[in-house]
DNA sequence: TTCATACTTGCAAATCTTTGCAAGTATAAT
DNA sequence: ATTATACTTGCAAAGATTTGCAAGTATGAA
C-alpha cells in the first residue's frame, strides 16, 4: 500500500493553512508549553471569545492543539510540537528579514 | 522603534498562506536546490505553465523564490531555504502520523 | 429543578484565493 | 520588420475562509 505524494501535498496545505492565519498565531504564542482554558486565551490574546473556539476547533482537527475538560473548564494545549516549531522558525526569519531591513535604513539616516 | 508583534503575526501569517497551497508546495519539491525554468516546472509538476507563473508570482513576493533571465528563459530556485526546510518538516510529521495509522489498521487486520 | 458559568456550534455576510482564459511583454531568430 | 518562443498579467467565475451573532450544550451550584 503506497501513499499517494500528491495526497500528501494536499494534506501538507491543510496543515499550513490550519497554521496560517494571524489570531491562531496568536493562540499558540500563548499556549507556549502551558495548558489554557479558552477563557484564559481570550483575555491574554484580547480576541473574542467565540472566536477563540472556533479557531482552537480548526487547529484541533489538525492535531495542533489537544484539549481536556476539567469541571466547566476546557483546556488545550498544543499537541504535535513540530508545527508550533515551524510557525517559530517562519516568524524568526521574518523578524531577522525585518531587523535587516531596519539595518539598512538607519545607515542611510547616518549618512 | 519597536516593531509591533501583531504586524509580525500578520506577516508571519501571510508567509504561512503563501506556502499553503498544494501547487506551489509542489513547485518547492521539484526545485530542491537546483534551478529550473517555468516550463520545466511545468512539465515536471504537470501544472499548466500559466498557473506555474501566477504561483511562482506570489511565492516570489514573500522571497520564497528568486528568479533570473537568461534569454527568453526565466530561471527560478528558492529564495530564503528556511520556508523550504519547514515545509518539509510538516511534510516529515504528516507522513509519520500516517505511517502510525497505517501501522494499527495493519495490526488490527492480523488479530 | 433552576440558574450561572464555560464553552461550542450553525448560519450568513464579507472577504480572500484559485483557476482558466485571453491578451500582454521580453527576448531571439529569420 | 516579422515571427516564434518563453513567460507574465488582468479579469471574472467558482470556491474557501473568516467573522459576528444568536442559539446551543455541558458542568456545577443553590
Amino acid at each position: 500500500m503506497e501513499i499517494n505524494p500528491n495526497y500528501i501535498f494536499e494534506l501538507q496545505a491543510e496543515m499550513l493553512s490550519a497554521l496560517s492565519n494571524p489570531k491562531r498565531l496568536m493562540i499558540l504564542k500563548v499556549l507556549g508549553k502551558v495548558e489554557k482554558t479558552v477563557g484564559e486565551i481570550s483575555v491574554q490574546t484580547g480576541i473574542e471569545l467565540q472566536n477563540v473556539s472556533q479557531h482552537l476547533r480548526i487547529m484541533k482537527a489538525h492535531g495542533i492543539v489537544v484539549s481536556r475538560r476539567e469541571g466547566q473548564a476546557v483546556y488545550y494545549k498544543v499537541g504535535t510540537p513540530i508545527f508550533a516549531e515551524c510557525c517559530e522558525l517562519v516568524r524568526q526569519a521574518i523578524v531577522e528579514e525585518l531587523d535587516k531591513k531596519r539595518a539598512l535604513i538607519n545607515d542611510s539616516n547616518q549618512n
